[in-house]
DNA sequence: GAGTAACCGAGACGGTACGTCACGTCTTCTG
DNA sequence: CAGAAGACGTGACGTACCGTCTCGGTTACTC
């Protein structure tokens, strides 16, 4: 549909090249530097371009960072199996690998220094990758793995919840498999079934 | 210590009103704009004083607002009792309470903007408290009220992080007793012995 | 020459109803907002085209507005009479005439805000305009009717430099009829023979 | 006056040889490169300060420009002598000592790039000088000296307005003692008594 | 009547300057 | 010595414009 639309459009084209080239400066620089000191001006050199070509692509800073980082929208389709066990794992494992690289913390750092209003519109995406998380659970509780009386809220969020915390206390290293089987064989045991 | 220096102190003192004004406007200004969007000068200002009064006290901008938002480090002595499931909501309920406002968020922002070396300096603190948790959690299994094979680190990461992924997806708001004995519900099942 | 070129020119012609559109809009808006505050891409819009055209067409913005205020080369041929004194009132109503617009003040900001070496080429067009005053005026002394002793290159400047005096001022307004008379007859005093 | 209301002024005062620095930077580098070319970025650089302390003193590019050019408000108290063709030549050589340097150029460049009400505001001091000039004749001739058919405003354009002539056709060059002399000379011839 | 060359519009591109803002330091006067 | 005021340098931000370019599409002359 997009693609459509496209198709119609005039003018120059955008250098896709510079997409790329934008976002993999901005990660680096993000993690050599932390948010604040990483300026667009430093990005666009490294990127080989200037800051006019972000500000056509990015409104701001915040919203360059948040794509940069959490762009990846389509890969969090973690196959979906019949064992919970498996799902909760691989969710927690996602999470992990989204969160636990020093850029992901400066990408936090970007969109909650935001003004409320524009923080409150970004969070939606949260909202709804949370939405998804839930819904599978639920279809899990109805398969009868988890047991009725469990409130899927509450559990999703002690899925992405743990490994927060590890990335804010500064020892995201640490989320390694085994800590990732000690924290689903904890939670499972606290939601099956009796 | 600094007590005793403080009482030997020449020239005019400083004017303990300004301490409280200055903390006071920070938090308000940081729930009504966020941190970047909070100036100093802003601070100043709605607090009756200037910027030169707020260097005196504290040396930045993101050292006020730690201050400001996370200084009541005497408040956290949670009563422990024999019982772990009390214990372990009370903790929750305890982070719930320092995490769950608008300015604990933007206070985060501050700390983890910060360029790496400072930031690891002051992540101590929060080392600590974590240590606290555990050490308590140690003492729980040592009295049989968790299971052996728990690891007491991944536990201490299923109290605070539900709650902090709960504020930073922005809704902080359902975080209440029901949530909070749901949680303990779920952690408690998973933890005791069989 | 360039006319001949043209006729044997291959591809589409150009949209001569868009030079004149494009000098149309450069004018008034060098009128309405003044040579700095007039942006190509406001006479594209205005002028109903795109600033592709108008590159097309002339090399820099400054250029394009000394056409559009200056490009009438031709009709400069003021009838030249055996009578100096008619012959200086016709130069001076011609100088006002060019000068007391504001445009024409926008164009001289666009030409001398140019750099040194582009500023000097331009400005040969002002001194051959000089020059043919100067003949003009040497004629008139050949003939006796200025003092031999005038030196018509400062008689010349004192035929422009008034009215670009009242332009600077800000009062083109009142270089009326009667202006031009008291000029002329105080500068023909001066320089008749006695 | 204003003195009064600057001893009772608190804070940090401003450093007088930023001011002298700034200005003497601009019209070096006015001379060197020209208006259009001429960054505050630069002559904060050479200046030895920063854009910012420039902003403080002046509200933009072109104000700035004026000042540092036109400053000398009090400078131009030409001896008023008995003997007006003494008194013309001197305001003509002050004119030319004004006007006939690259910086002044420059300057006139960036007044009258400005936006018309910008523009309308500053030229008042131009409306100024005119007005003491127009003063003086009106007095020489109330004494005789001046035919009293003669309008006052006319002539003062052709004290002013020959040296313009030559600014702008890039020619200040030759506007020497022998080319003032001739000038007046002219001008005198026209406008005294029979 | 098919080719071709130059036009047209839209819009992206690099570069550069502008003017604003905040931070954290400093300098001065006043209490 | 604290406090208030306000200057200072640093450095980033986001905007605007210039002049160039690339694209799809159009128009006229030429073969």
């Amino acid at each position: 549909m997009e693609q459509a639309l496209k198709i119609e459009r005039a003018g120059r084209p955008r250098d896709a090249r510079l997409d790329d080239a934008i976002v993999a400066a901005t990660i680096e620089l993000l993690e050599e530097r932390g948010y604040n000191d990483m300026s667009l001006a430093a990005v666009a050199e490294r990127a080989g371009t200037s800051t006019t070509a972000i500000y056509r692509r990015w409104k701001s800073k915040s919203e360059l960072v948040a794509h940069a980082v959490f762009r990846t929208e389509g890969d969090d389709v973690v196959a979906e199996t019949d064992n919970i066990a498996v799902d909760i794992a691989s969710m927690v494992r996602w999470a992990a690998e989204k969160l636990a690289r020093p850029a992901a913390l400066a990408a936090v750092v970007g969109i909650l220094g935001e003004s409320r209003s524009e923080r409150v519109a970004r969070s939606t995406a949260a909202a709804m990758a949370s939405k998804r998380v839930i819904d599978r659970l639920n279809r899990a509780k109805d398969r009868g793995e988890i047991r009725a009386d469990v409130d899927t809220r509450v559990l999703a969020s002690l899925i992405a919840g743990p490994v927060l915390n590890e990335v804010f206390a500064g020892g995201a290293a640490h989320v390694n498999e085994r800590w990732i089987a000690e924290l689903v064989s904890i939670v499972l045991d606290g939601v099956r079934p009796r």
